[in-house]
DNA sequence: AATAATACTTACCTCGAGGTAACTGGCGAA
DNA sequence: TTCGCCAGTTACCTCGAGGTAAGTATTATT
């Protein structure tokens, strides 16, 4: 018998875990904020705000966002097509939550950085 | 003149990549949490509560956190050697924040993966 | 003399997220 | 007839986060 289940960890570790493996990724995050930002935007528009996104990984996550029910894709079949990207409801109900995290990296990160060059000091000396 | 200077991003995208560069790998959040909920842990005691992390990972992940000031060590010199790790103060503000995260995915992760579901149904369909 | 216990460290390897560059389709403009 | 526009798609490649397994130091125990 090789119980390899149901110990894994008890703990609201899922939900963390969750957020992590859905938005831990490069990119989701920061679309998100964005679209929450400045509401419906294109795919060039959204790019060009990013600006180190490449097309592909633009196009990834835009997909698994929509996926997820967190962004809207509305198609104007016209030539040259137009797309124009949106947060749904769900999408932005994460926003405040995302905002909380950034004022407190506004916040913090310099302490951290302050922190880090300290410790790296220590290491050294 | 190569301008590649000074038209990067616009946005408060700022503190939000700051966030994802230092915690969007795989075990960071989750270690301030379980520090967060348990208090002081020892070594092995984290190991067991997360079940799935490697050794390397573990001592990687909390040095980085230490090196933020995120976490403290304490180090008993006996033998076999204890070591503590307790969230600072610092450590310890950014919880609450990364709570709601976990609070909201525990309201909406099933809405989301029957939204995925159902975009998976559409593109087969 | 061998084993166990703790908290690592080191060498090595895998795998997939993400980048790059070129191509697509349909139309209007030069 | 070639180019440009928009929103992608595709093939290919890199690189580093993270895993695995074995080794380290020290002492007490059997």
């Amino acid at each position: 018998m090789k119980d390899n289940s149901e110990k894994k960890h008890a703990f609201p570790n899922c939900s963390i875990r969750h957020i992590l493996d859905r938005f831990g990724d490069k990119w989701s995050i920061l679309i998100i904020s964005i679209l929450g930002h400045v509401g419906k935007q294109r795919f060039n528009e959204l790019n060009q705000q990013i600006g180190d996104i490449s097309q592909k990984m633009l196009t990834v996550t835009l997909r698994s966002l929509e996926a997820d029910g967190l962004v809207s894709r509305k198609l104007y079949p016209e030539i040259p097509p137009r797309v124009e990207y949106e947060l749904t409801d769900l999408g932005r109900s994460l926003l405040p939550h995302i905002e909380q995290l950034a004022l407190w990296a506004e916040k913090n990160m310099e302490c951290i950085l302050a922190n880090r060059a300290k410790y790296a000091q220590k290491k050294v000396g």
